[in-house]
DNA sequence: TTGGGACATGTACCTTGGGACATGACGATC
DNA sequence: GATCGTCATGTCCCAAGGTACATGTCCCAA
């Protein structure tokens, strides 16, 4: 039986491949990987509890991990198995990489030009701000990272480069977000709405 | 009753946005907008035929929609009525933008080092050529817009918005996967063992 | 001692995503 | 006139996402 997860259990899972590559820094509990993915992977990768334990349950079955310890209230740490180690590599190398975005702020964008020139301004603003501070946050934390503060593990240095790319494509999108304010707004294509006001320039 | 989409229907969906989105711009059958989601939408918002009939039901149950004209193969075109347009309207003004990003690429990369460096270097530069060419790509269909290749409707303002966002996302990633090969290599963990597994430590 | 908050695990249920499958009409070409 | 490709719509079914619900423990402080 090759050592690859059953097709029952269906594949490209990706939630299945993020828990294996957190037990593989040690041992921890769904607990555990239910913040960790909040904390870390939450913004990227998100995923409630009720999933995790399920997984976690499926990923004992499959002996991709087991249980390591049985803690104070009912807690019970999973280790990941040699089988589980070489299922995490066998995705990184060998499985191709969805590369599907799935953004909503961008889906939106299609259809700014149903929107009032004000409301689309001022949701522009609100997204800029926020892509803002997102971006910020995450190049405080590389700043942190850099000066060391949370040691020189191997685990540290992948986290360094995956807060990297938080810092990039929000700032990414928080200048678009600028940018898209300077874009004159649309000629008022709705002859009979209301709301559009004439202020209409052509040229991009 | 109000003229908001029923709560049993559920909330938050975008695909039911999308559709009502595309059909402000006039008239369209479930094959007209599958594909329109698979050209345009594809990256940044995927959707299957079968997904999108199912959602033109309801839509046209909730009468966000009604049928425009039948045509030649059982084609069914759909119109968008008041009560959808004003549901895309509130949509995008009213609902909270849902932020998550949801990137495999930069999922794995909090995995980065579980992988052999040759490995690590080549996906990256997979990645980065891949990053590079959809960048191109809306680079140029870019170009295209502000030549005017697709005329000056309000909608293709939009679209232009959309891809400028595609533009800067994707080039983000590609300078970012180029960054992450100039990245030393995690500290030699792998002494002795190729493989290595890293000695697990307790400690949340 | 009692009550609240963090820890900890799970089930139930409904929605969404998405592949596989099924069907058939129309148009062009060989 | 057969066959192939595209157009066109839909069902079925399972996996995955996600909210609400249910349960119980341990610890600390009022």
């Amino acid at each position: 039986m090759d050592r690859r997860i059953a097709r029952e259990d269906g594949d490209g899972v990706s939630l299945r491949h993020g828990l294996l590559g957190l037990l593989a820094e040690g041992p921890a509990s769904g607990y555990d990987l239910a913040r960790r993915f909040e904390e870390h992977l939450g913004p990227v990768w998100p995923a409630q509890h009720p999933k995790i334990y399920a997984e976690l349950s499926r990923l004992a079955d499959a002996g991709m991990i087991e249980v390591d310890s049985h803690g104070p209230r009912g807690r019970k740490a999973y280790r990941i198995t040699d089988a589980g180690l070489a299922e995490v590599r066998r995705w990184l190398t060998e499985e191709d990489v969805d590369h599907t975005l799935r953004t909503e702020s961008v889906l939106r964008s299609f259809f700014f030009w149903l929107m009032e020139t004000d409301d689309l301004h001022a949701h522009l603003r609100r997204e800029q701000e926020f892509f803002s501070q997102v971006a910020d946050m995450a190049r405080g934390y590389a700043a942190a990272k850099d000066r060391g503060d949370f040691g020189t593990a191997p685990q540290t240095r992948s986290m360094r480069v995956a807060v990297e790319a938080a810092v990039r494509i929000y700032q990414a999108l928080a200048d678009w977000a600028e940018w898209a304010q300077t874009v004159p707004p649309a000629v008022p294509a709705t002859e009979d709405a209301p709301e559009a006001p004439p202020t209409a320039e052509a040229g991009a």
